[in-house]
RNA sequence: GGGCCGGUGCCCGAGUGGCCAAAGGGAUCUGGCUGUAAACCAGACGGCUUAGCCUACGGGGGUUCAAAUCCCUCCCGGCCCA
């Protein structure tokens, strides 16, 4: 398969500097870079396309750099208004960087085994908090007039508004990333940058940066964004208003693949080119399969299943898959102990004593104390709403919960609205 | 440093002494329909021992029977001037 058609058939390609990028890439050897922002413990959802690319670039024979916004964390907003940069220490920053790594490795071959495509994981700290600022104003700050930086989307809608400003801290965001491109074309050969649509602007400066100080062409090329058919930006957590990570402590594999299977349909051709590495002939079926058939999900299976076992590993998607069917299509109260663990295994649990469930258990309590309510007075609301269950029976306020409803005689499986569980153990 | 404007619930935003737990929108949550979807419809959306009480309108202090609303002060943001 020749990079340049797979890619364009998935539509992966937005807009390149430099169209013939394409079949360099094909060509293989090229060394290319995306930036990671290391403020979380773990990539999320958001990132998944551009880690995919990177395989992607890999699996065609060239060498992939995943960048480490280090440099940028460490700096953070200074005026404090954003909190979409949080200050982050080092040693923080160090810690995140090794899930950070873990995850790359998933996606990218680290193994000397890959010879000349070998990934590479660098921090951009390492260079922005080393070079002095007098020759960083003269040799990148030289090559740019504040002309053309104000004239840049990606800043112009913040010096339009007239509630917030925009700080020099922020304004140079754009200068520093085109550093980053300049020290990885210069230490490590580097010709080109992918990122999202949004990143544009940014990766243009660098281009220029490179051109300019060094005489090297270098090329970028961005992806589009993946929108939900609401137009929303894709990879909200279902469950509240959290991103979806790839940390299975953060976001359970149950959690993710419960996400990618409620795919709309509108989206899923989208999902199944920028998330999959299926052929196109199976990706053209599961097209069609969605048209005609929509009610089977197919094409919302093979995604969940592919992605699920691609960051979690295939034991991890099985189980969630198996936890989904049981949850939603089968009677709960009919497992045996060892599938009914096996489907809960995700969810959050705690241990209760024999004579307090005796006792008789009030549901609204049950809701609290399990923290699937985050007060009495919600607890109550999802019980007067029907948003509540054992077992998958609906409770009421009213409903006296005793140690005859115990699955196996031990268990209870306290749900809240579609797919919010907890599993109750009586010692 | 000076002048002017502003800071309201998760977000946007109305409210300029009592009728304010605070309009409206968005987000979110629950239910209904359905395909564990989208769209749509209905309801909820600070807490509690819930016809009542407590906590909340940037922080602190004050005026008043009564303050998100008035006064003082501090903090933060924006615009302009120096």
């Amino acid at each position: 398969m020749i990079l340049r058609e797979d890619w364009q058939f998935r539509g992966l390609v937005h807009q390149t500097t430099d169209e013939a990028i394409l079949d360099r890439l094909s060509a293989g050897g090229v060394t290319a870079y995306i930036g990671f922002d290391p403020t979380a413990p773990s990539l999320h959802l958001g990132s998944l396309l551009q880690l995919c690319n990177l395989r992607r670039l890999q699996l065609a024979g060239n060498r992939p750099i995943a960048l480490a916004g280090g440099g940028t964390g460490l700096i953070g907003d200074p005026s404090f208004k954003a909190v979409e940069r949080p200050l982050i220490t080092e040693e923080l920053l160090e810690e995140n960087l090794v899930g950070i790594r873990e995850q790359l490795g998933r996606f990218l071959d680290f193994s000397p085994a890959a010879g000349p495509s070998k990934a590479l994981l660098l921090n951009n700290a390492q260079w922005l908090t080393t070079v002095t600022l007098t020759d960083f104003l003269r040799d990148v700050g030289k090559h740019f007039t504040v002309n053309q930086m104000i004239a840049k989307e990606s800043v112009k809608s913040r010096l339009d508004r007239d509630d917030v400003g925009l700080s020099f801290t922020e304004f140079s965001y754009m200068l520093l990333q085109a550093y980053d491109f300049l020290r990885l074309n210069v230490d490590h050969g580097c010709t080109l940058q992918l990122g999202g649509s949004d990143q544009w602007g940014n990766i243009t400066m660098g281009t220029e940066l490179v051109r300019k100080e060094t005489g090297n062409t270098v090329a970028g090329l961005t992806s589009p964004l993946l929108l939900r058919a609401d137009g929303q930006k894709f990879g909200k957590s279902e469950v509240g208003n959290d991103k979806v990570w790839l940390d299975a402590s953060m976001t359970s594999p149950f959690e993710f693949h419960q996400f990618l299977l409620n795919a709309d349909d509108a989206t899923t051709p989208a999902l199944l080119r920028f998330f999959t590495f299926l052929d196109h002939q199976t990706i053209l079926d599961l097209d069609e399969a969605t048209r005609t058939r929509p009610q089977e999900r197919q094409a919302q299976r093979a995604i969940a299943n592919a992605v699920v076992t691609l960051v979690h590993g295939e034991t991890a998607a099985r189980h969630a898959e198996r936890a989904g069917e049981a949850l939603f299509a089968e009677s709960i109260a009919e497992l045996d102990e060892a599938t009914l663990l096996q489907v809960v295994a995700d969810a959050p649990s705690s241990t209760w004593s024999r004579a307090e469930v005796a006792a008789g258990v009030d549901p609204a309590e049950l809701l609290v104390r399990c923290e699937l309510a985050g007060s009495k007075g919600e607890a109550g609301r999802f019980l007067e709403q029907g948003g509540a269950y054992v077992n998958n029976v609906r409770v009421h306020a009213e409903t006296a919960i005793d140690i005859s409803w115990a699955l196996h005689g031990r268990y209870l499986v306290v749900r809240r609205g579609r797919r919010l569980l907890h599993l109750v153990v009586i010692a």
